[in-house]
RNA sequence: GCCCCCGUUGUGUAGUGGCCUAGCACGUCGCCCUCUCAAGGCGGUAGCGCCGGUUCGAAUCCGGUCGGGGGUACCA
């Protein structure tokens, strides 16, 4: 039996989340859950001068907003605990206390100018680090000490060369040579990344490595690293690695913070739902079917297999994605949407923090008309409003009244008026009937002439829900009083 | 410079030697439906970076070339 599956994503929490991040997140997950694996959340703000609580805090409730559940992590624990590298500092000095003292790594004094310096006039085309400290006498070391120097601690990179099979993009080798000795540690006992990251999937027992692509160059030093730590009795297996490509924007550039199409958050606040942009993200790169693009996670959960996804980078397209969270936005049923949708009525003001009795019926009588026609939670307010406002605060929108409401429309309003005043029966049935033979038969107005002003006078919008409809539900006293006050 | 990765319509992809006169989706264009919007229906548009080779046959295999991207830190 193979091992159990255990995967990660390990986010440092600078600035706001990136969709990118999603995306990683997503593909780990996904293979996860395929797998019946586990999924671990760990925390990498080793940078100490970036990390923030605040983007710890939204990275998180980002997750959680999407559904990408973990089981190891923040909130939730787990036998790895802590899982922030800030609380992890005895663990890196005791994987860097042993790795000093092996062969595998050593002290280096060197400063960057003497580093430059000797690449310069030795005529190297290989940048990066030469091996100068790799083999120094005690002399020089006393030398150096005696000097005031502080050494950073580097990983000695075997001869020969290193490949993998990457489970993205096959095989790839690095000959050593092109990868020069790295800093394990700062000179003032700061621990890297570069051993940080490592030592950490090695004891969380991470046992595939999904990541983007931009850390396919560091791979061979860290496979590297996994050999020693193994030895050193750290590490219990080296992880296989897969490398994710890049979500690219606008040109040929990734995709970055200073576009504003990279804030995850900003979706949910545009009113995506995760339904929609997961299955989008999970398009760039990935497919479930030649012939087919919508499906649910529970569907891509199933189908998910790392070595369909595509190794060439993906341009983000806000289009494509629209159009994928307008097809997950008609699979909601209307109680659903209606729940998604409070948060946005809640915060423009429209609704109550708790719905009045009458705004809970009139919501409901309205999710019919309005559901189908939401690409985006965001749309509702605009569609709603004019229902839940007071006389006092119903306006019109002054472009609507100024192409709309012209003397010709007004005549419409007023026959409009005319026409519903003496109905017998207010509904949907009997609206239509009065303002059709009214408007259309007797004043032989198109309808979409017919309709507009009276869509206008009532709604305050040039866009609203089906008319008759929206009348119907507005009642007999709003729909004449307004028909009335927009002739005043 | 050096190392590595990538290369199918505008965008995302399907395609693993014949099923490809290259499929699907988004976009875009036109038409239809329509009380607005959204949705829907029908149709059009546009692609295997390039050059060689292997083969009866190549988007698919090989070589080269060009282009794009990433890395080359006491960042992550």
């Amino acid at each position: 039996m193979s091992t159990p599956v255990r995967v990660r994503m390990a986010p440092s929490p600078t600035g706001s989340p990136h969709v990118g991040l999603v995306r990683t997140a997503l593909f780990n997950w996904a293979f996860a859950r395929h797998h019946g694996g586990t999924f671990v959340f760990r925390i990498e703000d080793t940078d100490k001068e970036r990390s923030t609580d605040e983007s710890l805090s939204s990275i998180i409730d980002l997750m959680r907003w999407l559904g990408l559940d973990w089981d190891e992590g923040p909130e939730v624990g787990g036998p790895h605990a802590p899982y922030k590298q800030s609380e992890r500092s005895e663990l890196y000095a005791d994987a860097l206390a042993k790795l000093r003292g092996s062969r595998f790594a050593y002290d280096c004094y060197c400063t960057n100018d003497e580093v430059e310096a000797r690449r310069k006039e030795s005529g190297s085309k290989v940048i990066g680090y030469d091996g100068f400290c790799r083999e120094l006498t005690e002399e020089q070391v006393a030398a150096f000490t005696a000097d005031g120097r502080l050494p950073v601690v580097r990983f000695r990179m075997p001869d020969g060369s290193i490949t993998w099979h990457d489970l993205v993009r096959g095989d790839v080798t690095f000959e050593t040579k092109f990868v020069p000795d790295y800093a394990l540690a700062r000179a003032n006992g700061d621990p890297l990344y570069t051993l940080v990251n490592p030592v950490d999937d090695a004891l969380m027992e991470i046992t595939h490595v999904l990541r983007g692509e931009d850390l396919l160059s560091s791979t061979p030093r860290q496979i590297a690293l996994y050999e020693a730590l193994k030895e050193l009795g750290i590490a219990k297996a080296t992880p296989e690695f897969g490398h994710l490509p890049y979500v690219m924007g606008e040109g040929n550039k990734k995709l970055s913070k200073r576009d504003p199409e990279a804030h995850a958050l900003a979706y949910r606040d545009q009113g995506f739902i995760p339904e929609g942009l997961l299955n989008y993200l999970a398009l760039l790169g990935w497919s479930i079917a030649a012939d087919r693009d919508v499906f649910s996670m529970e569907e891509m959960v199933a189908a998910f297999d790392i070595a369909d996804v595509n190794a060439n980078p993906a341009k983000f397209d806000i289009k494509k994605c629209d159009a994928i969270n307008t097809e997950h936005m008609k699979l909601l049923t209307e109680a659903d949407c209606k729940q998604r949708i409070l948060p946005f009525l809640q915060r423009a003001g429209i609704v109550g923090e708790t719905l009045s009795a009458h705004e809970e019926v009139l919501l409901d009588q309205l999710m019919p008309l309005v559901a189908p026609r939401l690409r985006k939670l965001a749309e509702a307010p605009g569609l709603v409003a004019s229902f839940f406002v007071s006389d006092d605060d119903f306006a019109i929108d002054e472009a609507a009244r100024a192409k709309v409401l012209n003397e010709a429309g007004l005549e419409v309003v007023q026959a409009a008026y005319d026409a519903l005043r003496g109905l017998d029966e207010w509904t949907t049935v009997t609206i239509e009937e009065a303002l059709t033979q009214r408007l259309v038969e007797t004043m032989e107005l198109k309808p979409r002439v017919a309709f507009g002003p009276v869509r206008v006078a009532t709604s305050g919008a040039q866009i609203s829900p089906p008319l008759f409809e929206s009348l119907d539900l507005l009642g007999r006293e709003k729909t004449l009083g307004r028909l009335q006050a927009a002739l005043a």
